[in-house]
RNA sequence: GCGCCUGUAGCUCAAUGGAUAGAGCAUCGGACUUCUAAUCCGAGGGUUCCGCGUUCGAGUCGCGGCAGGCGUGCCA
């Protein structure tokens, strides 16, 4: 069996570990990759961390741990000291030719972790109020929450992805008022738009489509059945985009089916019981100050109406009391005020809240003509993502997203994403994918039978053959790395890494050539560079195009 | 005022406390009789916002500034 480049870590770590005897105790063994091409494939600082306590040169310690580590011949090709006292491990080409059979050996499983089996996940994600259209700023937050649901899916987790909308607050009334107010002045009848209210072009849609579908009725309908033709009108939309996004899910939870099942109130008594909720002024106060928060803040208003921070506190029991094994929660910057506050309550009501993942992500801000367009869906001002969509396409929009950190603003220059629909970094790597299909094809034309793990691996051997295997093998390192951080960017930084790999193998060296041994040799090089690439872009949820 | 986030090449962004801070776009110069040139090869471009500190080593950690975003609602 070869061991995965997993292993080899854990067997340089244990070894480490033994040569440094006592004096490393309480000393973490860091292996990194080199981001350096000479510096080997692994790397450790460990001969810098020991030179303190044993009060000699690095490069001397260094010397020491490498003559005191017995390790498989096969799998280094070298050992050096360098720099300060830097440890670099060279792979073999035998570890690597094996290796490169062993990925095609596993085919499209390759990558896939077990973390998660026998678990389940839930992510929360877009719980956009079902009010209007999706916005750009909604984009990000579709496209990172579905990004993170793959990446915990490849880890075998059994993921649920789960929108939570809000049916039951002042925003779909307001919708429901908007609606009315427009089908009013539709039948010529003088009526202004609440305060507060929605004025956006597609709230005069909305109230044509209610007149075409039910007419000009007099007296006018009630206000509840302008809200409720609004909520499923707008939701129709948002799933209409969603869709295109190839973004479903599994469940869409009501607010107000906390109010109905009983939650809400079930909520005021334990906060009340617990001693966490106070009358004043006429409202239900949470005690934020005995739970380590800097203030009190209203859960039930004067009016008898909950704020939204009640639903949601008794949302998040109902999610822990579901026994998921990782509950994520993805949020815009606008939430960060709120999450610690309902984590707070539900924690202090005696539930194990450690199993939440918070993700918060920053704002998009959308830039045109230079300018920056202020969003507000409530003055009908804004960008939405089904004309971002309709503009760039699905996999440029997915990819454009997830190149940024999530802590990191975004800011989405419409004219350069149209522009760039030519030369978005995205098509770098499908291109690379592309590639990678148009020679296995014209492989098969030639009479090439399926390449597979019986070619003859150790005909490849040029720099550039052994870097892209090199590249293809860090691919679990990569999927295990995202499952931790949850940061699917590092997935578009590493396949640019792959593409570059490929690029430069096929502008160097032919596929499909004279040699029958070394053209199967080199195809099945091409089809271990195929599944890498269609497996990371899967986890981004981009397609991985045949043909461009 | 206070809290969270951000500040890296002209632009958009990378870089588990490590070695000479990297990519793409843009600019300039090369490479198609080929399995797709949506590619490759090369060049130029940096006080990592500023200052002090922590240590063998700081873009990364701490403190103090400066600038921007978000929050700090009986809005969601």
């Amino acid at each position: 069996m070869h061991p995965s480049l997993d292993q080899v870590q854990k067997l340089l770590r244990d070894e480490l570990k033994k040569a440094a005897g006592p004096p490393g105790e309480n000393i973490p063994i860091m292996l990194e990759r080199p981001k350096e091409a000479g510096h080997g494939d692994i790397a450790t600082n460990l001969a810098l961390l020991l030179a303190p306590r044993l009060k000699k040169s690095p490069r001397e310690i260094a010397q020491t741990l490498v003559a005191a580590l017995s390790l498989p011949e096969d799998i280094l090709e070298e050992v050096e000291v360098a720099g300060p006292g830097f440890i670099n491990f060279t792979l073999s080409r035998s570890f690597l030719r094996r290796g490169l059979r062993e990925l095609l050996r596993c085919d499209e499983s390759f990558g896939k972790l077990t973390t998660g089996q026998g678990k389940r996940a839930q992510v929360e994600f877009v719980s956009a109020n079902p009010t209007g259209p999706l916005t750009v700023g909604h984009g990000r937050q579709a496209v990172l929450g579905d990004a993170v649901a793959r990446i915990l899916e490849n880890a075998s987790y059994a993921v649920e992805r789960e929108y939570y909308f809000n049916d039951a607050g002042k925003q779909i009334r307001l919708l429901g008022q908007s609606i009315k107010a427009q089908y009013l002045r539709l039948s010529g009848e003088d009526a202004s738009i609440p305060e507060g209210g929605y004025q956006g072009d597609y709230v005069e849609g909305l109230a044509r489509r209610f007149m075409e579908k039910r007419g000009s009725l007099s007296p006018p309908p009630a206000e509840e059945e302008f809200t409720v033709f609004g909520r499923e009108e707008a939701f129709a939309g948002i799933k209409r985009t969603l869709f295109r996004l190839g973004i479903h899910f599994d469940r869409y939870y009501s607010e107000r089916s906390l109010f109905d099942s009983g939650r809400i109130e079930n909520t005021i008594h334990a906060l009340r019981a617990a001693g966490l909720a106070y009358d004043k002024d006429e409202a239900l106060w949470l005690a934020g100050s005995t739970l380590g928060l800097d203030q009190d803040w209203v859960m039930v208003k004067s009016t008898g109406e909950p704020t939204y921070r009640l639903p949601d506190i008794a949302y998040h029991i109902h999610k822990l009391e579901q026994g998921y094994d990782l509950i994520v929660d993805v949020f815009g910057a606008d939430h960060q005020a709120t999450y610690p506050v309902v984590l707070a309550a539900v924690s202090s009501l005696g539930h194990d809240a450690s199993s939440i993942e918070v993700l918060i992500h920053q704002f998009v801000t959308v830039k045109r003509g230079g300018r920056e367009v202020k969003m507000s869906k409530r003055k009908g001002d804004f960008l939405t993502l089904d004309s971002l969509i309709d503009e760039v396409g699905t996999d440029a929009v997915r990819y454009f997203y997830l190149l940024r950190v999530r802590n990191s603003h975004l800011a989405f220059d419409v004219d350069l994403a149209v522009k760039e629909s030519e030369e978005n970094p995205v098509f770098y790597v499908q291109y690379a994918h592309a590639r990678t299909a148009g020679i296995l094809r014209h492989a098969k034309e030639r009479g090439f039978s399926e390449p597979g793990m019986d070619c003859d691996a150790d005909l490849l051997g040029e720099g550039e053959e052994l870097a892209l295997i090199r590249q293809l093998l860090v691919f679990p390192e990569v999927a295990a790395q995202v499952l931790k951080t949850l940061e699917p960017q590092r997935i578009t930084v590493y396949l640019r890494e792959v593409a570059t790999a490929f690029h430069q193998f096929y502008q160097h060296h032919r596929v499909i050539g004279d040699e029958p041994a070394l053209s199967r040799a080199r195809l099945s090089l091409v089809k271990a560079c195929r599944t890498v690439l269609s497996r990371g872009l899967g986890l981004l949820g981009v397609s991985a195009p045949d043909r461009m």
